[in-house]
DNA sequence: GGCCGGTATATCAAGCGCATAAACGCGCGC
DNA sequence: GCGCGCGTTTATGCGCTTGATATACCGGCC
């Protein structure tokens, strides 16, 4: 009947700053079969998030070097993820605005083990199935980098702003796919934008200008009337 | 501004037998732009479910005529969509049970609007990437990749218009049986043009200028005379 | 052969989605 | 405090998509 034991182990990013809680954590995952990446700060999580692209988020809000919602905003631009976030936090607004960023869950502290195993198992069995995209997307003179975050044209590694920079990498996790306006609204500006097609095309606009040769006629950024954007693929 | 409208209308089953609940769960979610379908009791539930395909379930738990459990069950066994669970019952063992049991998510009463909505956001832009994953028709030289949203040609991918792209997709999903009218009609254009049969000549023929070598003799869009459409099967 | 219901193509005007330009406001660093 | 970069807002023009109207087609039937 339970079958414990992962296909797959499992490592999973566990933000914390709580000495205690973190122990804690980290006992109870590994006694479930998962390898358990700890992180004390913003700084710490994003350098181990990059480094050892691990399964899923656990993410602690209330840390000592910043807003941890900042910390989800980054990882969804650049990955889909699980995102599970604990706190004790109880209020509505909280959730809400996580699970609106990009979170997929919030449990609110005091919780039990048996239930954060539970949502953690949630999580993950429906990440497997959705296959991970390739780390680099390379199509004619255009170069990006998901792993380290850079975007080269002609070998030339040029600049972007930080909402260009969620933008095109968003479209370069689904490479070659559409991805609607609510999808990149959703993901890009958060779940409260998901109508304003109206920054899409300015930002998109921009992009362009940066990225492509002519941008009356774009080779890589291509419009999806009435539907959305795709990055071109080989 | 806000522009109310989603692109696809998402209807919700919503399994309840307290009266009172049911009302206010009904009354928030229409107002937030979803079709609620409202069950009493799980035969109910399973009858709404195989008929009206809803995307996805919220359930409370403790109904009077069996165990929510079992519908969790039965209904994850035939499909992906997300279920999510409200119950009075705190007890960490029931979250762990419903969670284990293909639940993904359990809400504990007394929640607050905002938070449901925000979980019902989670749930459905999850299953929105995953929806069409893999989806493929093929026959012959038309190659359509639902999940990519690209229609190819002889390898090539060609320019659908929005409108042409929802036809195509609906025959598509019904690859190899008849569409009436009506059904094509009903879901391009919406209820209201059921009997304009006018629209659907019309672009028919300018997805064959598209699609068919010889739009005269079609291989891929047949006309049933008198009855609708059929994509060809293999 | 001519009529007729159902069906396919042609042409065109209107509307809407889209792209671009430019101005505003805000925060941040020199 | 002042300029600069960036995100947001507002305004404008263009091109594609769409649906209306009109015309041609094709089979069956009397």
């Amino acid at each position: 009947m339970m079958n414990p034991s992962p296909v797959s182990v499992h490592s999973l990013l566990v933000v914390e700053d709580d000495a205690q809680i973190r122990d804690f954590l980290q006992l109870s995952l590994r006694a479930a079969g998962y390898v358990p990446l700890l992180a004390r700060t913003l700084a710490e999580a994003l350098q181990l998030w990059q480094d050892k692209q691990p399964a899923m988020l656990i993410l602690d809000l209330g840390l000592p070097d910043g807003d941890g919602l900042s910390l989800i905003q980054t990882l969804r631009a650049r990955s889909d993820r699980p995102i599970l976030v604990l706190s004790a936090r109880q209020s509505e607004q909280d959730k809400v605005q996580c699970l609106n960023q990009g979170a997929d869950d919030y449990l609110a502290k005091p919780f039990g083990v048996d239930e954060l195993l539970a949502r953690i198992r949630v999580a993950l069995r429906r990440m497997e199935r959705m296959q991970l995209r390739d780390q680099r997307y390379l199509v004619e003179a255009l170069q990006i980098d998901l792993a380290d975050g850079l975007v080269r044209l002609h070998g030339e590694t040029l600049h972007l702003s930080p909402l260009e920079y969620k933008l095109l990498m968003q479209l370069a996790q689904h490479a070659g796919r559409v991805m609607t306006h609510r999808q990149l609204l959703q993901a890009v500006w958060g779940a409260e934008y998901v109508d304003d097609t109206h920054y899409l095309r300015i930002h998109m606009g921009r992009l362009r200008a940066k990225i492509e040769r002519d941008p009356a006629a774009p080779r890589y950024l291509i419009t999806e009337l009435g539907i959305g954007y795709r990055l071109a693929a080989s």
